[in-house]
DNA sequence: ACAAAAGTGTTTTACATACACCCATGG
DNA sequence: CCATGGGTGTATGTAAAACACTTTTGT
């Protein structure tokens, strides 16, 4: 095909996880060669050869060394100015990961990957503010009518940690009983015999998400929802 | 930039537009060059000096005349052969137009542009079947909680073009009298003193959807939500 | 007067909300 | 025994669902 076009074509991701009910983004910094002193999300340049998923998991990998179970494309961004070098647009996506399950060793080792508070975050380069900006919206829109916010906590967890994470992430006050009454009331979450160890008060029972369970009642007709008013 | 990167950028749309109670996509077919004896959705290759949502209203214009006032993004759509000729990735569109207010004359007089009942599309080319597929997914999402859906309907309309509109997309069955009583609880439709005409059985009284106002209760707080389910 | 579609209220049911005290553990 | 967070039930309010007859117009 003769068309005369030059765009390139990137992938970029905001990763969020989820530590000391704090939410956090995961950024890195190029160590070398870039002029900018600015943070940005992990990404990069699709190959001719990989999907755009392939592209972001490969990108993520490479600099950061973290393995996304939930990835989910966001939008893509293709204003005119994005990148000052040439026309770049960006695929964007959103990845839910838990952090205790990686450790950032940067695996290229030109670059510096570091998670920040989402209340604390630095100067982004290029529009990645607004990516940003945009992945908050959805995981915020997505966790409201889809159990993936057990893909930031531990494989198994006590009711708080939930609690906490809706809290944090919709910025919203939870009331502890209808809270758990609902999401008991879903049955997708089974009781282990497990409880908190070294927790100052008492400790808690923790309790796992049952995914195969969900997709049953999902196929039922059965619709996820936490609303906080 | 030195990048070895041989990727096309083009953007589809898909089309929806409602007339006699029928919910129906646009297509378009190459009239002379092309190969294919398939229909397409209407679409095209982005310029190096346009953004993306220039590009799809472009494309829309040429292709079929039409300018629609309800665009927006839908996916991206990235996998390795979508096009046998080339590495073409398609950021792809939903959008909403009112057939009346257009006639496909085909701009460029090379193509030809066709409405399509949601019940008999033909064979696309490409991967467009799949975009499609999405396409409808989002338009039964977002009609169900923000009103968008008066934008496939005239200024003025009876209530039971709303109703066979949200019946035919969500492809459920209303209570007419439960429907009724929720969207003017909304306070978002004005009354208008006009009546059907030239109808079998009585005249019904038409409705303005008041766009102003639902900004207004937006901003207060107010959630457009219609579930049928 | 008949056919066709519009218009209209009430009752029942289910879910969301609000709310406060006792329990288990570690120090 | 005190501090800390975990665990639990009921009453009330509000919105959704179910349901059928009368009205207006054209033929």
């Amino acid at each position: 095909m003769k068309i005369n076009q030059d765009i390139k074509v990137a992938v970029d991701a905001v990763v969020f996880g989820y530590t000391e009910n704090v939410l956090k983004i995961l950024l890195i910094k190029q160590k070398f060669g870039t002029n900018e002193d600015k943070w940005a999300l992990p990404g990069g340049f699709v190959k001719n050869k990989e999907s755009l998923d392939e592209a972001v998991s490969r990108e993520l990998k490479e600099e950061t060394g973290v393995v996304a179970n939930y990835l989910e494309q966001l939008y893509t961004f293709g204003s005119l100015n994005r990148d000052e070098r040439a026309r770049v647009i960006s695929v964007s996506y959103i990845a839910l990961i838990n952090p205790k399950n990686y450790s950032l060793k940067a695996d290229t080792d030109a670059i510096d990957a570091k998670w920040f508070a989402i209340s604390h975050i630095p100067k982004l380069a290029f529009d990645h503010k607004e990516i940003l900006k945009k992945g908050i919206e959805r995981l915020q829109a997505k966790i409201s009518y889809q159990p993936i916010g057990f893909e930031l906590l531990d494989l198994k967890f006590p009711f708080s940690d939930l609690e906490n994470l809706y809290q944090t992430i919709l910025k919203k006050k939870i009331d502890r009983r209808n809270f758990r009454k609902k999401l008991l009331s879903f049955k997708i979450l089974n009781e282990t015999n497990e409880f908190q160890k070294n927790v100052s008060g008492r400790p808690a029972k923790l309790y796992s998400f049952n995914k195969k369970k969900y997709r049953e009642l999902e196929r039922d007709g059965f619709h996820f929802e936490i609303k906080l008013v």
